[in-house]
DNA sequence: TCGTGGTATTTGGTATGCCAAAAATCTAAG
DNA sequence: CTTAGATTTTTGGCATACCAAATACCACGA
């Protein structure tokens, strides 16, 4: 039988088997759980309390009205992530990071920005990496940062986002992301603090005008110390966040 | 009640409790489930057959001895590293990377590896830095790599996971483990062939020369091109290897 | 022979129930 | 009032049963 092309036979099968994709199979419960303990876990300040927070499969189950089974397997996915740690016969725990931990998430960060900004320069569009300047277009010396604070914070968050995207590496953006989430819980007290705020936005433009002239030496150095500098900031002054 | 002190009344109460750690919980199934599946999933060769491989829950714990409760939570767990992904009312899938992700991982792994010899040049021993040469003692102009190729890998993937950890950074330790367990799916293929074993030794021994001079950013370069140079041949060369 | 419709089977998803370890509480001896 | 000891309660770990979707299988009819 040598190659029955490709066509099933049937003569009056239409071949313009058209936009039919897999119909959505609505999330499961399992993915239903894991979406609404991240985000309540994210959402929750853990550090205003000196003792553990501490999660309960049963009331959860009960809370978000299903049974315990995907609410363990949301719990065991949420360990993989490593927001919460669970011991045995004692309870699942929300994990708080030292600001050591932090410090050395920041830096990891800024070693994958750095190379998302290495591969910027050789593959991105010249328009995708000025529209980069968009997102702090609200600031300026007669705006300044420091006195919008919160604003600023969350460009500047977007600003990164949008930054290693261009990158187009998935892999990339993934671990950014990751990174991001557990550093998060600390940027209402750090990285919009105002001292700092004032060198941020300068070095922005900086490592977007790198990333314009292609020099892929700078713009990596560029954003590899803006980053680090974060880090060193939380590293020197971050002690008074940490009970 | 004013502060009641923090001593417990127990005058007899020796505060030396001493280097009393929690009794082992011997592992759960969850966990030896979680291990057992993840080290197979990494021994079987994924592109040994074109046809997905699949797994079935049930017949796993009919294998391992145990309830599908547990066997469920650790492939969700797997999930989380994206070693499977379980489609609904269908199966279980073991990933299988494309070309393109295992070289965006490869890259990933340059960035950190790279901070990691940007952190080791201002912070590890010398001492440590020079013993990271023991593990090409057994090669040299008379006994070259790539004659034997299958012992120089091995003597590569500790050579890197040794440096990493002088960085003494759990993140990045941690990180770049992750990567390496799935760019490893590959090693007998790619890492370790011959035509860039010859020029990996020296870029090695390159990077311990900078390391040891404290040369932070020649270090850095020389860790990040070597890496890179491994995604640009995989890139080159690897398509061979994919289907 | 081919295809059509229906039925049995497979597979992941979820709910429940029970177990043992650990903690919290209670009780009775000193 | 203190505290050792027993008891109850809490909590995560695990096994099991059932469900619905998806698939595989099969018989019947053109």
């Amino acid at each position: 039988m040598p190659e029955p092309k490709q066509s099933k036979a049937s003569p009056v099968m239409a071949d313009t088997d058209i936009a039919i994709v897999r119909i959505a199979p609505e999330t499961s419960f399992k993915n239903k759980a894991y979406e609404a303990l991240k985000e309540a876990i994210l959402k929750m300040d853990i550090y205003a309390t000196p003792e553990p927070v501490m999660l309960d499969e049963r009331a959860l189950s009960e809370r978000l009205g299903v049974s315990r089974t995907p609410i363990r397997e949301a719990i065991a996915m949420l360990e993989q992530d490593g927001f919460v740690k669970t011991v045995p016969r004692r309870g699942i725990v929300v994990v708080r990071r030292s600001k050591a931990e932090i410090v050395d998430m920041i830096r990891a960060w800024a070693a994958l920005e750095s190379m998302a900004a290495r591969l910027i320069t050789t593959t991105a569009r010249k328009k995708d990496i000025t529209a980069l300047r968009d997102f702090f277009k609200d600031f300026g010396p007669d705006r300044l940062p420091q006195d919008h604070v919160e604003e600023y914070s969350k460009a500047n968050i977007a600003f990164h986002q949008a930054l290693i995207a261009l990158s187009e590496s998935p892999v990339l953006v993934d671990l950014t992301n990751d990174l991001l989430l557990h550093v998060r819980g600390y940027r209402q007290l750090t990285i919009g603090r105002k001292d700092r705020t004032a060198t941020s936005l300068p070095e922005h433009l900086g490592m977007i005008e790198a990333l314009e002239a292609r020099d892929t030496e700078l713009a990596e150095k560029r954003a590899r110390d803006h980053t680090l500098g974060l880090a060193a900031y939380v590293e020197a002054h971050g002690h008074e966040l940490f009970t």
